[in-house]
DNA sequence: CCTCTCCATATTGTAGGACAAATAGCAGAG
DNA sequence: CTCTGCTATTTGTCCTACAATATGGAGAGG
């Protein structure tokens, strides 16, 4: 009784289920949302029975949906004890964007790199919203923010580079550091890509590559220095 | 009744299930051992109505394996379609090692900065069979091959990195390209080993990083040279 | 008063059966 | 020979039930 009931972001609401086939992916893209949304803490209980009421399905679907989600790294799974939204401690943070840093240098290396015309015309489109000046809130700096690194994966031309760095919680750290990002350090990092863009438009690996790399380190190092949520 | 039975590699052993609690651990640890040891080939079909029958247990945990090992990339899972021993192809192949030369050159560089006395001292000890110069077979080489990546994982002090690097389907790579392995080869390869151990006890982050580079680039040039199983 | 052991409860792990839905392969019509 | 429709296989989901385990509290003992 040490918790005052979950509060789930939608207790009962009739949640109209797609169609056949579809059951547990609909379940793994709420939670997913109420994660990244924060609208699950870190740390909260995911508890089947609650799951089941609350999707009007039965236990099959919730298990394996949390199944997927565990798989994603956005939750925990410890036998008998159930399921936990995942915390990350400072340290894997650390160590996440370390990673991080090769494998989106490797991609700005390629993007820089790539020939085709169609693929370049794309990258360009899709981050057109780079270069607009008007002010962003955390939110939407964000979405861009993944956009604008999923367009210079795409055009990397790596699929599985591309899978995986969507699967390495990236969104979870932004989620679990979101509370930096003041005005200040979002117009710096738009500040960032744009130089990042640049470099890729001009073709040169090396640059693209040393400012994505002072890009991601930076974020490192603001991200680190945020010990308590 | 096309095809004459998948032929499993025990069609009905008593298979003695572990404790409660460690089903689908088990049900995982032996398929993926039949898929790595290429039991099962790849594109093989994992019907659950067989693996229930096999393993003598239900419908949900063999399903929850299945889940298991698509996340691990060993199998592929379509819709209705049913569970499919992955079959990678040249082309993923490149791009799996592009990745992993990123991971492990990190790794290694890593590796030859950690200062912890006992860790390297745990390292020179698991590396301790690549000074064998006795002649390897494929399986043999396979199995030293993978101590010694890991080895140097563990060094470097990254439990992201390690996890990520063993989730990459690098067994899976190498087992399909197991054929090219003539005692040529290994020998080169593990001649490579021994430079690479070198620079990371001698603590040269660049030279370990760069011998490992050439290693890995060898053997993804190797690997795509296999268009055929 | 504190600590430790034991038990009741909540929750997960697995079984087994049932049915709907969708794919794939085959047969027959055009 | 190609296309259409059907059928069989297989998966997706649901339901119920029970075993096994972790958790938290009650009571005994120090």
């Amino acid at each position: 009784m040490v918790e005052p009931a979950p509060a789930f972001p939608q207790p009962d609401a009739p949640e109209a289920p797609p169609a056949h086939g579809a059951t547990v992916a609909h379940i793994v893209e709420r939670l997913r949302g109420d994660i990244l949304a924060r609208r699950l803490s870190p740390g909260a209980r995911l508890v089947e029975s609650d799951l089941t009421m609350r999707f009007a399905v039965s236990r099959g679907p919730v298990r394996e949906a949390l199944r997927r989600l565990a798989a994603e790294g956005l939750i925990e799974h410890a036998p008998h004890r159930g399921a936990l939204v995942r915390r990350l401690s400072p340290r894997e943070i650390q160590e996440l964007f370390q990673i991080r840093v090769e494998l989106e240098s490797l991609g700005a290396r390629l993007a820089a790199q790539a020939d085709d015309t169609d693929l370049r015309a794309r990258f360009v489109d899709a981050i057109r919203p780079i270069f607009d000046d008007s002010q962003r809130n955390a939110c939407e700096y964000l979405a861009e923010n993944a956009a604008f690194h999923d367009a210079i994966l795409t055009l990397a031309g790596n699929r599985q580079l591309r899978d995986l760095a969507m699967r390495l919680q990236l969104p979870l750290i932004m989620a679990q550091v979101g509370e930096v990002l003041t005005p200040k350090v979002l117009e710096a990092s738009v500040r960032e890509h744009r130089a990042i863009a640049a470099a890729i438009c001009e073709r040169d690996p090396r640059a693209a590559e040393a400012a994505l790399r002072a890009h991601l380190e930076r974020a490192a190092a603001m991200a680190i220095a945020t010990p308590e949520d």
